[in-house]
RNA sequence: CGCGGGGUGGAGCAGUUGGUAGCUCGUCGGGCUCAUAACCCGAAGGUCGUAGGUUCAAAUCCUGCCUCCGCAA
């Protein structure tokens, strides 16, 4: 069973080295282009690229599907099998009817819940308590196929998204092995119920609204941790939240910080509160609301937009 | 050449008209208290990232280097 992996980001790259470990033939890695990232714009390669080349797997980069672009590459890498994990793009029919079992996907959501581009975070925001990692034969549509394996996952109450990312690497990993072994065996399933789509978390998406409910609140810090982090402003600076808890004392208006103290921020909400624990503020490090007290000042009394 | 901030006792910070290094917390000792992460008294602990330069004198000005971090992508 020759494999032609894609995929770009850490959970693709986590996936892989699963898939690797486990002594599949992996013929080629598939994953986007190098893109200018972090400090200073240097040129990073993926997470996937930087695992391939260390096992010296032939690494492809395309940038572009149409008109048969990719051909070259399936011709060349024979892959029995193409497994997808957060490639980033979509592939056309040609790629997906080119390897003998197709092309199979692992996506991290109870399908057909939050198909798209940010599953664990949304299903975190939205207070789900459980999820999945799915692994689906792949169609033209956007996370529509049909289900091979699936694995449930619990959500904690203060899990964060880089928590759940973890787990659900495990998980899918452990689903794509599954599914791989055992190909022919499996019979797909097709999704059942209403669709949910998991749109891509924009710097908005992380912007606390005051005025929702404590519990909402905490469910965004916790699912944009620890990217992109949730954050609101305080005299005008964008100050990040890492970590809160939520809190049933009431008083102030909303975004009101209540009081400071070495046990965190405590700040109203819609309706209850919020207490924070741990922050970023603007050119610092993260710091627990009691440390950064020590030697900088909160005013009580502000209000967080 | 993306933009920007910082490296000062264990932690977080102050300290730029250059001239004896301070604050909050922590630590250690003692006291108070039924008791305490609370309170009171006291103590220890710093080559001010590094290498040079300017100067009578530099944490403080200039230069190179190392290093950490935030934003934006």
């Amino acid at each position: 069973m020759r494999i032609l992996f894609m995929g770009t980001p850490d959970i693709a790259s986590g996936c892989l080295e699963r898939l690797y470990n486990e002594g599949f033939e992996i013929a080629g890695a598939v994953c986007r282009e190098d893109k200018p990232k972090g400090r200073g714009h240097k040129m990073m390669a993926p997470p996937v690229k930087m695992f391939a080349q260390g096992k010296n797997i032939p690494v492809y980069q395309p940038n572009t599907f149409k008109d048969n672009a990719f051909l070259p590459v399936l011709e060349e890498t024979k892959p029995d099998i193409i497994v997808v994990v957060a490639y980033g793009k979509i592939l056309p029919k040609y790629v997906l009817d080119y390897p003998k079992y197709g092309c199979i996907n692992m996506h991290a959501s109870k399908l057909p819940k939050y198909r798209g581009a940010a599953p664990i975070q949304w299903a975190i925001i939205n207070g789900e308590t459980e999820t999945a990692a799915t692994v689906m034969k792949m169609d033209e549509g956007l996370d529509t196929g049909d289900i091979l394996v699936e694995r449930i996952i619990k959500i904690g109450e203060y899990e964060t998204a880089g928590e759940l990312f973890d787990r659900m690497m495990c998980e899918g990993a452990q689903a794509l092995c599954e599914t791989i072994k055992n190909i022919d065996k499996i019979k797909a399933k097709k999704q059942e119920g209403n669709p949910v789509y998991a749109p891509m978390i924009t710097r908005e998406t992380a912007h606390i609204d005051w005025k929702d409910d404590c519990g909402k609140i905490c469910r965004l810090i916790c699912g944009m941790n620890p990217a992109p982090i949730a954050y609101t402003y305080y005299k005008g600076e964008a100050v990040k939240i890492l970590s809160a808890k939520k809190s049933e004392e009431q008083g102030g208006v909303p975004g009101e910080i209540i009081r400071v103290g070495k046990d965190g921020m405590l700040v109203s909400a819609g309706s209850g509160a919020v207490l924070i624990k741990t922050v970023r503020f603007p050119g610092k490090k993260t710091m627990e609301i009691g440390e950064y007290i020590r030697g900088n000042s909160i005013e009580t009394g502000e209000v967080l937009s």
